[in-house]
DNA sequence: AGTATGACGGTTA
DNA sequence: CTAACCGCCATAC
């Protein structure tokens, strides 16, 4: 893929200011979730692991701060639920993929990315 | 170095 | 199913 525009930022938590400069984990984040195919996903654990640092905690707070340069509806809670704020944007750009959705969420069992 | 914060996760009630 | 609680960990200040 090509680099994303480096002109988004990272940080966590950032308080008081815009948004700040990457950080090194960030890109790592971003750079497994620009990786999720089309119709997949992955729970922010997921992505946790797959960094090899964080937990989805630190990957949620990531993808609130530039998540705007990476497919960030493939990124879903262990509930297979998206994120409060994205709820059903998220829902209409996963089903638009061909991801399978159930209600408020999407189908783990056949929509989870192993990460190849 | 210590405290506060958050697009989470798992357990317990 | 919902709600409360606690553990987790990178970052800001």
């Amino acid at each position: 893929m090509t680099p994303r525009p480096a002109s988004a930022s990272a940080g966590l938590a950032v308080r008081g200011g815009p948004r700040s400069q990457p950080t090194a984990y960030a890109r790592l984040v971003l750079d497994v979730v620009d990786r999720i195919p089309p119709g997949k996903v992955l729970t922010y654990g997921d992505v946790a692991e797959l960094t090899g640092r964080g937990t989805g905690r630190t990957v949620g707070t990531v993808l609130s701060q530039h998540g705007h340069e990476v497919p960030w509806q493939r990124v879903v809670q262990a509930s297979g639920r998206p994120a409060e704020p994205l709820l059903q944007q998220a829902l209409r750009l996963l089903a638009a993929e061909g991801c399978p959705v159930e209600g408020e969420r999407v189908v783990l069992t056949r929509a989870r990315w192993d990460g190849t």
